[in-house]
DNA sequence: CTGAAAGCGCTAACAA
DNA sequence: TTGTTAGCGCTTTCAG
């Protein structure tokens, strides 16, 4: 494969004239650019980038995204913004999942950095998480947290407005003369559980309702799977609820999958809304009450500070950006 | 931050012999090992992948995915299949969606091999992508293809069996007693359309029914808004359809979306089916038949294909896998 | 505007 | 088992 030596021979020029034209990074005089070019092109010469990007020290112009899983359809979007946004800028993005797994993010951050990425986007699998932080300030990596905030952190992070968008269903609940209100959430160690959980909270106490822990459940992740022993739990309540919260997407589809195999569903037997969005949910019946997250602009957001980063090499003040859901009313909540 | 001098001055040997630890590419006294293992440890010691290809002409490890849409759930399970099986094998994945859009799938082939990446998985635009084949073979880079095979390619590729799962949909819809079945394909620049629509006429053929262009319907893309102008057409035709096979996920429900603007509804007014899973496809009503094609298979497999070019670096003869879809039926044939 | 020398961080190849 | 030398493909720096 033609290197640059190469390239210089044919175009009788210094490798040195070759890398001027390649990178735009002097002046060259017309002509010599132009048998550079030609030349560039008769060999079917691609630049290196690794070569260059250890001797300027730039990196090789790649972003890492890592984060739970792309199989769910709201971090899909976000990886689908990232990449955009990536891409428009001239980076390359790497995509890794951790499927919330502390050990495997750690893999890959220490795969990543040796790779001399540029900068990590990063959804953290949970609180634990934080002890990756000071391998990425260690190896000088800027990097933007995306969604889940670990307690204690202050860097630069975009992520959804969770507090305000549980109370918000909370209270469409409470509006339709709802009392009894459950909460399905996710593994406290992961903050966007905590802070639905807390918005929920915070709407009962606002309608003066005693919140009462057997209509809590926090599951060991955020899947489908734990909307059984959630309905188990609340089915055993001396006062089952009439209303639930689930704290995203799955755990509503696995509550009404688990409702019908009982022979129960919605709105009938519960009314029902949850956070992010559910494909194709025009088509379920009964429709789901969402608190749609803005996921795809969670990935260009966090792109574009990560890159104002690596562009400015003078670091500003740390960053958060907070992106209202919106809610789109359902007949679950009927 | 620190190199490996630094490590080898710390450990007191000579930078050759840290490389041997570090790669245990030779073998190297205990005491000494231990000495660099400490030093590595105490400077907190990452090596620089980079650098390390660049001069062994090995690679740094990174395989690419070029495909469509990461955001439809048919490739994110493909990407996802393909992640493990890179992480699996110590390779890391860059993710690029070109869109169906081939000037920009031939930007993101210059960019990665500019990259010196390892080796392609591919899912290409359509058929005028044969045009980069040329690009990746000049520049010695192996690569697999995936769901899509322009017309004309023989390389490795892994897809699905397209024209026996269309056969299987449309033999379900005869045995159902209906004769008017219509077609929904994508653009026919792209190989999984043709070989749907190849099926579904060979099913008609099978059954002496004869083939009717009014009931077929190619549009410009596969996404959900190429329903609507297809149930023009077959309103418009002489004896309207009863029967629809959607060429994809997006486009059924685009179907289903339509009729209901209109007015009419599945199965009452059609039986339909299509190609690929639809998520939650068991809360919605009706339940829709599909050909559900082992999409995290297609990401394995073609991962393994590749990564055994790249270990043996004897070429052998080109490999086709072809995976069956699995008929799943619901109430939207019945 | 152009080129020569030096060297980024690492490893292949050989020598000891 | 370990070290030395050379050099991967490129860019920085400085000289002309």
């Amino acid at each position: 494969m033609a290197n640059i030596h190469d390239v210089a021979r044919l175009a009788a020029v210094s490798p040195m004239t070759v890398s001027r034209v390649l990178n735009r990074s002097a002046p060259v005089k017309e002509g010599t650019r132009v048998r550079v070019e030609q030349a560039v092109k008769r060999l079917n010469y691609l630049p290196n980038r690794l070569a260059g990007s250890i001797v300027s020290k730039r990196g090789a112009h790649i972003l890492a995204l890592v984060m739970p899983d792309i199989v769910n359809p709201f971090y899909t979007s976000v990886a689908r913004g990232a990449e955009d946004t990536a891409r428009a800028n001239n980076y390359t993005l790497i995509i890794c999942n951790h499927d919330d797994d502390s050990n495997k993010e750690a893999e890959y951050f220490r795969s990543l950095l040796s790779l001399r990425v540029d900068g990590f986007l990063w959804i953290p699998s949970g609180d634990k998480a934080r002890r990756h932080l000071r391998l990425l300030t260690d190896h000088r990596t800027p990097f933007v947290l995306i969604d889940r905030k670990p307690k204690g952190y202050s860097g630069d992070y975009v992520g959804g407005d969770n507090i305000n968008g549980a109370i918000a269903l909370v209270q469409l609940f409470i509006s339709k003369r709802h009392r009894r209100i459950a909460f399905i959430g996710g593994p406290s160690r992961i903050s966007t559980a905590r802070d639905r959980l807390t918005g929920y909270k915070a709407a009962l106490e606002q309608n003066s309702i005693r919140f009462d822990q057997n209509l809590v459940y926090m599951g060991e992740n955020f899947t489908g799977n734990i909307a059984e022993p959630a309905l188990d739990r609340f089915l055993r309540a001396s006062q089952p609820p009439t209303a639930v919260l689930a704290a995203n997407n799955a755990i509503a589809i696995g509550f009404l999958r688990t409702l019908r195999k009982r022979g129960m569903d919605v709105p009938q037997d519960f009314i029902l809304a949850c956070f992010d969005r559910i494909d194709a949910m025009d088509l379920i019946r009964p429709t789901i009450t969402m608190a749609i997250q803005p996921a795809y602009n969670f990935g260009t957001i966090a792109a574009q500070l990560l890159l104002e980063r690596l562009k400015n090499i003078i670091v500003e003040e740390h960053r958060t950006i907070l992106l209202r859901p919106e809610i789109t009313i359902g007949t679950s909540t009927d």
